[in-house]
DNA sequence: GTCGATAGATGCAGATTACACATAGCTGCA
DNA sequence: TGCAGCTATGTGTAATCTGCATCTATCGAC
């Protein structure tokens, strides 16, 4: 018996992963203020109450996020153990990330919008429709 | 030949574009409250102060919203025009869209964070000019 | 008949991603 | 010495997704 309450479906579908611009923004956010490696990050994310992230996509998510330009990274061999790439934001990541605030203000603001204006009276949308 | 003589940028990066889990929860939250068809909600994202998505992309996520079952479809030929395929946010749909707020909420929690746990006029990393 | 707006869709090349697996450094421990 | 396990960073590959161009079709205006 899993632990986790599964919804009981048999649809094959993948679970959900954090990917796309919501890994990448909040890897640059976890990233404000202080540097950090792949692994560093990517445990992180497993603790921030966001669906999960598989690992190799974090890393390739870095990468790519370097060659955009939005952090920069070097090998940091002062600790024990395999070395580390560590990944700083760049100016250019931090505006990046200012800008997506910004989009990201827009977009909550749409579903809340949705979630809320509701007209008195008017029943729930009748989806039957199917026929 | 280029019309512009400025060689130093040959990176063509394409325009942003509204897409993945943010197009589909928006389109889902257009559906809240009413029925609407793929060009109206094409034309309703343009003007939602969102970056712009391709209509074609907007077709296709419609179509696979409706094989995951979050929406429901038919086609209205009661107004003058072609066909419009009309569709309906479903239960699955709905409460789909309410976790999502969840998940979202939590996601813009972590950008503020990051953004205001840090003195300001604290510098950004000093990576700059790194390009 | 042609043009433009509406409405939906597809072909394709390139990008992205989930999953599995690979590589390597170091620690503990028998 | 051997080896398991954790740390840390990746890659191979097939499937999926996406941007852009293009296509079909209806209808009203001219």
């Amino acid at each position: 018996m899993p632990a986790t309450p599964k919804p009981a479906d048999d649809s094959p579908e993948p679970k959900p992963r954090l990917h796309g611009e919501m890994l990448s923004t909040s890897l640059l956010a976890f990233l404000k203020g202080w540097n950090a490696y792949g692994y560093q990050l990517s445990q992180k994310l497993a603790q921030a109450g966001l669906p999960e992230s598989d690992s190799g996509t974090v890393y390739r998510t870095l990468r790519q996020l370097e060659k955009s330009g939005f952090v920069s990274s070097f090998w940091d061999t002062s600790e024990n153990g395999p070395a580390r790439r560590m990944y700083s934001l760049t100016k250019a990541g931090d505006l990046f990330l200012s800008g997506w605030i910004d989009v990201l203000q827009n977009y909550q603001s749409i579903l809340q919008k949705a979630l809320t204006s509701l007209d008195p009276g008017s029943a729930t949308a009748d989806v039957d429709a199917a026929s």
